[in-house]
DNA sequence: AGGACACTGTGTACGCTAGATACAGTTTTG
DNA sequence: CAAAACTGTATCTAGCGTACACAGTGTCCT
């Protein structure tokens, strides 16, 4: 909470733009074995586990020689972004944008699979580094041979991502607050308490679902953009409609 | 971080469900009074800056004074959502479920821009209080009229939600990090200096919006959502096809 | 009726976690 | 040798939370 977030700073720190030093005595570690365990942390005992101190104590540190390495924890979570994203997934073998992105939702959620705290994190205003940066390159070029503007490509993208971290079970913000959850039986009590008052919600939690509103929502996405896609396709590709 | 995370307590605290004490001196404040106070912090100096002492302070009290009213933290957050979320709009006057869902996403986009704090904490797994589950209510009425499933309806609704919170400037976790926030800028200068890497990002950041991305996606959102409607509605108003 | 007692509200003091700063000691290279 | 860089000890700060003492207020028993 202190003065130190310099989103400048962060940038050279992800992009390699630091300059080593020449003189000084040899750091005992870098930042890749640095963020590896801060991820290993993170995977095996969650996200609130990763304290400077215990990051620390992992490599036989004092936290205070972390800060030689990072700036402060903001940094530390960069870093641990970038270690753990991976690469995105290879979408030549799809075929058509919409299997593309198809792909694309796949390879996400199986990296966010991996890492549970991740898309916890890859959230809100924040400095991106080249191996995220990777991810929406990719998921881009699914949409190069649509009709839709960049921007509304960029915009498809990350409706997908949205998505997919929306629905994602293990994630702080995803969970669908009535049917999964820790806090789902409660509330399934409440409205059964309450039923007078909100009886589409009660009956609505009350049937057992039979697909998934991960599945059901990128359906409902994919065909709204494929719509799309084909009325432009055809305003395009025929002469233009006769004035009025 | 401690034991005073009993969903049942909370809930019971959300739900009107405490017996008010028999004996002992009255209370000084009561539940409304002091979720306000705290609402008005957030609203002016930010969600940050809420914390047990500020809002005891703000009502003339010591910190430990809000234990008898509140377990905890959590508790004093949830207060604050029923106390800021307010009522619904009012379905009633569009036509048809796609009007409706058009008017929840703007009354739910209205309701946080009077809090921008709001749709960064009304997530993840958690118990609701009567206020904010009555937009969950009002959501479903949009869809009674179309052949979706009870469960379909629900994920639909929260979909919409999804949206307009990914997409809400101020959220913690909505913004476009291409587009919007502090970091854009940094973000744009780093896919110039590496162009090469990430033509198509580039060059989409270049361009200028001519839509919003909140916008665009709402509308690929509610097509979708229109063809699996008329889709269901053509396969249940015909006779059932032939077997093959 | 009246007092003891239990229960409730409020305040003071303290504990704990976690991030972060200050600075001294030590190592390495120009 | 001196400047720069790595690491450790000590300390500060913010914030949530517990422990406990003290002060009102109703309940119940005699």
């Amino acid at each position: 909470m202190s003065a130190n977030e310099d989103p400048r700073a962060l940038a050279e720190l992800l992009w390699g733009l630091r300059k080593p030093p020449t003189r000084g005595p040899r750091p005992a570690f870098d930042l890749a074995r640095l963020a590896d365990t801060a991820v290993k942390v993170a995977d095996t005992e969650g996200l609130e586990a990763v304290s400077m101190h215990r990051v620390a104590a992992e490599l036989g540190l004092t936290k205070m020689a972390l800060y030689r390495y990072v700036n402060g924890k903001t940094e530390l979570m960069a870093i641990m972004i970038e270690a753990a994203v991976g690469t995105p997934p290879d979408l030549s073998g799809a075929a058509g944008w919409r299997a593309k992105l198809e792909e694309y939702a796949r390879g996400l959620s199986a990296a966010w699979r991996r890492h549970p705290w991740l898309p916890s994190i890859t959230v809100g205003d924040r400095v991106m580094g080249p191996r995220e940066t990777a991810w929406s390159e990719r998921a881009l070029s699914a949409l190069t041979d649509t009709p839709l503007t960049e921007r509304e490509r960029l915009d498809a993208v990350m409706m997908v991502s949205h998505h997919i971290r929306a629905t994602h079970p293990a994630a702080t913000q995803g969970t669908q607050t009535w049917t999964d959850g820790s806090a789902a039986p409660i509330m399934r009590d409440l409205l059964l308490l309450n039923a007078g008052r909100f009886p589409l919600l009660a009956t609505a939690v009350a049937v057992p679902s039979t697909t998934t509103t991960r599945e059901f929502g990128l359906l409902a996405l994919l065909d709204g953009l494929e719509r799309t896609i084909t009325q432009r396709t055809h305003d395009n590709g025929a002469s233009p409609p006769d004035p009025p």
